[in-house]
DNA sequence: CCTATTAATGTTATACTATAACCTTGATAG
DNA sequence: CTATCAAGGTTATAGTATAACATTAATAGG
């Protein structure tokens, strides 16, 4: 398990490996990266942090891109149906996918103070819970995990 | 690992009998159980499935009880922190608490067909993902664990 | 090349979710 | 009995999200 967001790191590469990984899987399956999209997923990459619908829209609009709710909702669940970002539900926002490629279950680490996300790629929760599930008569398909607390650089 | 919820059962015992784990928390604990709040228990007990703040709202302004959204969030947000219930992130909704009296780490069961719920009492997810989360320095104060998927009554 | 088709974007309006702020009422303790 | 505080009443507004329809842009097939 790794988990990536509260390390110090080379941003600048982060995001651009991001990019090229979103370039790719976009490419790889037939999706279109348009200007709006890239620039959303641009924005959220900018920061290990949850942005609001609402914070996008305001980047968008300054830039000439967009002004209307729907512009930034529908790149959002673009982004989301491919991979490239995912909805923290505690928090009504979107954060940039941390292991594009990767077929996974997130778990979020959010920090209640500075809103900074951390993503921990697991599968390990798949056995007992889907045991739990299974015998339940339940099929599971899609699984929110959300843990909040301070963050290591925010006072507890 | 209980699982409450899918199974049949003796729905009004189970409505009673958490009713009375109410009372008595709330009395051990110097907690008001007031009209309101206890409607608004009682309301959410009659199905195993999640209630929107304004369905809420709908059931006590019908019942003379208040017609502003504030008194739905009150006393929504008393269960909540009495942990007599407990809120849906991903629906934006609420559900009573089926294992009063244990603290502890729900995960729920979602069925996006019908919005039934079942809560998964477990504290066996604090291992590994705790683990995550102490080597990124991070103290988790609260955890959101919600599954989505088609319920065994509704078609998949 | 052209045009039929589909995907994406633009726009208006509105629905749904939640809380701030302030006032009144009622319970409780001294 | 009255000071204090918890709960409830009320108005207004903030924040989140989507329906519905018009327009434009990309693509594939002829």
């Amino acid at each position: 398990m790794s988990t990536i967001g509260f390390e110090t790191h080379d941003h600048g590469a982060c995001v651009d490996d991001a990019m090229a990984a979103a370039e790719a899987r976009c490419a790889a399956s037939d999706l279109r990266l348009t200007p709006i999209r890239r620039r959303v997923l641009e924005l959220l990459l900018a920061e290990h942090r949850a942005l609001g619908a609402y914070d996008i829209l305001g980047h968008l609009s300054a830039e000439g891109l967009g002004a209307q709710p729907p512009v930034a909702y529908r790149a959002l669940d673009f982004l989301v149906k491919a991979g490239l970002a995912h909805r923290i539900e505690a928090l009504n926002a979107y954060i940039a996918c941390s292991h594009v490629g990767a077929d996974h279950t997130p778990a979020f680490l959010i920090c209640r103070s500075c809103q900074s996300v951390a993503e921990s790629d697991t599968t390990l929760t798949q056995g007992r819970l889907g045991d739990a599930a299974r015998a339940a008569g339940f099929q599971i398909e899609r699984t929110v995990i959300e843990r909040q607390g301070p963050c290591p650089s925010c006072p507890a």
